[in-house]
DNA sequence: GCAGTCAATGTAATCCTTTGCATTGTCGTC
DNA sequence: GACGACAATGCAAAGGATTACATTGACTGC
């Protein structure tokens, strides 16, 4: 009951064996011989040795810590994706940090302070705002293959990306619509400068014209997938002459803003304007009328980002320089919010 | 540009001093003169170098982070908890750790296991379903002073508490129905074994009792916290012969759930009836109707429980053996999901 | 002019593992 | 029977910071 804990110089005292042999039959068994092998792990047992990660990361150069970037951590779009980061790495010995970056932007140089400081071994990020000049510094000191994009990216930086196809998405929903016989379709867009935004607006606007349908510059919206500003958009959609029938919103909780203030205004969802969301989050199905929206599975896309960063840890040297794009598949889920354009 | 990073040793050289005198210069400026200070500075800038975090946490034997257990990081009712707590330690150098104690259960002295292995100062625990035995062997370890409970805790485990006064919350909601007229009012609770369960059914038992108003063992309904719960409850109650009402829901998320399935049965809310929600999310005031809920500051219990764990790292001998329990207030916010009852 | 004080700095031990290299002993082979 | 190969283990040097203790000078007060 010694209040300071064991060493491994205990255990090798307990062992007679050297740490030397300890520390190899706890982290290379093959190497030590049978009993003694055993002898060792006896003597953990008994002195109750757990090895120090301060002094095994010094040695070993490493911060068995994962880094991950996070736009807003109040928002529940990524709470089921950093459970599937979260899972990804379970079974490693990697502890995983979260960094809101909005209510702590990045400073100049910390990105790659954290890796030269030793505090991790790899990032990803979810935040597609990261500074160009950031990542610039990181891939100069050498640690480009140690950075993974998760769902945003920067463009023009060559780091690996794990996204959903968004303007796959897109298209899904604007032809879903003008399947049920609309042709005068609106789009609440996300924050400008977000590259999710552009691949939905450009996914939307593509589709909108392949199928020939009008396109006036006031049924692209701006919002910042927001429900506040799917209401704000609401009044936009109300106070128009030459109002849409559908709507096409670039994430749910700008739908669910977006039908709070069309109902409030006097129009009901789906009978006199269909609304379409992006993302699929867990209260969607629950909403009234349950959301029709593009589901992407956000837990596999956690997982994902985790699995690919873990290889480009566990080797640095697989598939330098080339960027592997994981891109995940997204499905339309019919709900109850579109219906066909009122007579 | 050399592949190596700087270390201490190469800052003392270019500043022509010691290492010691570097370490003091930028950890206790005021022990050296102000010339050599800035000599060290100087010299730092000119090296690029950064404190190798894994050699001063072996030295000083800490591990500069902290772990939050969270039960489920997919539920958004964490997420601006999380946010809160993440900002509570940005100005900190303690990184802050997170996991999902239901992807992955904690095992048999795991978490005692994390403080002694130096990855760990501290824990703030959103998970009240800790086992009492982990919680026991951690303050065997002397490592009581560096847990702290957040929302949830652990009935007779004496660690600080950061909470809202659940019972409270639970009162204002049956106080509220009451004053609009409603009589008979039914609760569907969280999961059994939650000690939020078990505090908010206490204070809405009670309070029904002190006004004297009905309650049959079938108005309990028991759920879990998820949407799917609520909506099983609604399937209940749109069976009941003597139905009440109106319903507090022990979470926003099974008010949810529940208004979802009453208005598929038929029923109008809040026309047929009243529901009240807990812990008033983000998306309640856009719900359809826009949710009656208790409103708990999320973001401040979050920064709340991150201040009581940081003054208990910084100063193990205060406030020794007292349990300081945080009770922070809840306000009943009332919207459109609450009506009186009809006639 | 000398003992004592104090500020500023240096020396070297310490934190605990991992691992390159050296050592020992066994065994098979020619 | 000598030698090389090889398995098993030990010795001791990193790894990079902090800090107790020692040292040096300058300065105070008598």
């Amino acid at each position: 009951m010694s209040h300071r804990s064991a060493t491994i110089q205990d255990v090798a005292r307990v062992a007679r064996v050297s740490t030397a042999t300890v520390s190899r039959a706890l982290s290379n068994p093959d190497l030590v011989a049978d009993g003694t092998r055993e002898a060792v792990f006896e003597a953990v047992q008994q002195t109750g040795y757990r090895v120090n990660q301060a002094a095994r990361n010094l040695r070993m150069r490493r911060a068995a810590a994962v880094l991950i970037l996070v736009p807003n951590l109040g928002k529940p779009f990524y709470s089921k994706i950093l459970a599937g980061v979260s899972e990804g790495f379970a079974n490693t010995d990697y502890a995983v940090l979260i960094a809101d970056t909005e209510s702590r932007p990045l400073q100049d140089g910390e990105l790659a302070g954290y890796f030269i400081d030793g505090r991790i071994d790899g990032v990803i990020s979810l935040d597609g705002g990261v500074s160009p000049q950031a990542l610039e510094q990181c891939r100069r000191q050498g640690l480009g293959e140690r950075i993974v994009f998760l769902c945003e990216w920067v463009e023009g930086a060559d780091f690996p990306v794990v996204c959903v196809d968004n303007a796959e998405g897109a298209r899904l929903a604007i032809r879903h619509l003008h399947a049920l016989g609309h042709r005068a379709i609106a789009h609440v867009t996300g924050p400008e400068g977000n590259v999710l935004t552009a691949a939905r607006r450009e996914g939307m606007t593509s589709e909108r014209a392949r199928l020939d349908l009008p396109a006036p510059e006031d049924w692209i919206i701006r919002g910042d997938f927001s429900v506040e500003s799917g209401h704000a958009a609401a009044r936009k959609i109300l106070a128009m002459s030459d109002r849409p029938t559908a709507v096409f919103c670039a994430a749910d909780t700008v739908a669910f803003g977006l039908i709070s203030g069309l109902q409030a205004g006097g129009l009901s969802v789906p009978a006199d304007i269909s609304v379409v969301g992006f993302d699929d989050i867990d209260m969607s199905q629950y909403y009234i009328p349950a959301l029709t929206t593009i589901s992407q599975d956000r837990h596999r896309l956690g997982t994902r980002a985790a699995e690919r960063l873990l290889e480009r840890l566990g080797n640095p040297l697989a598939s330098q320089g080339s960027t592997v794009n994981d891109v995940i598949g997204v499905q339309l889920v019919v709900r109850d919010s579109t219906a066909p354009p009122p007579t």
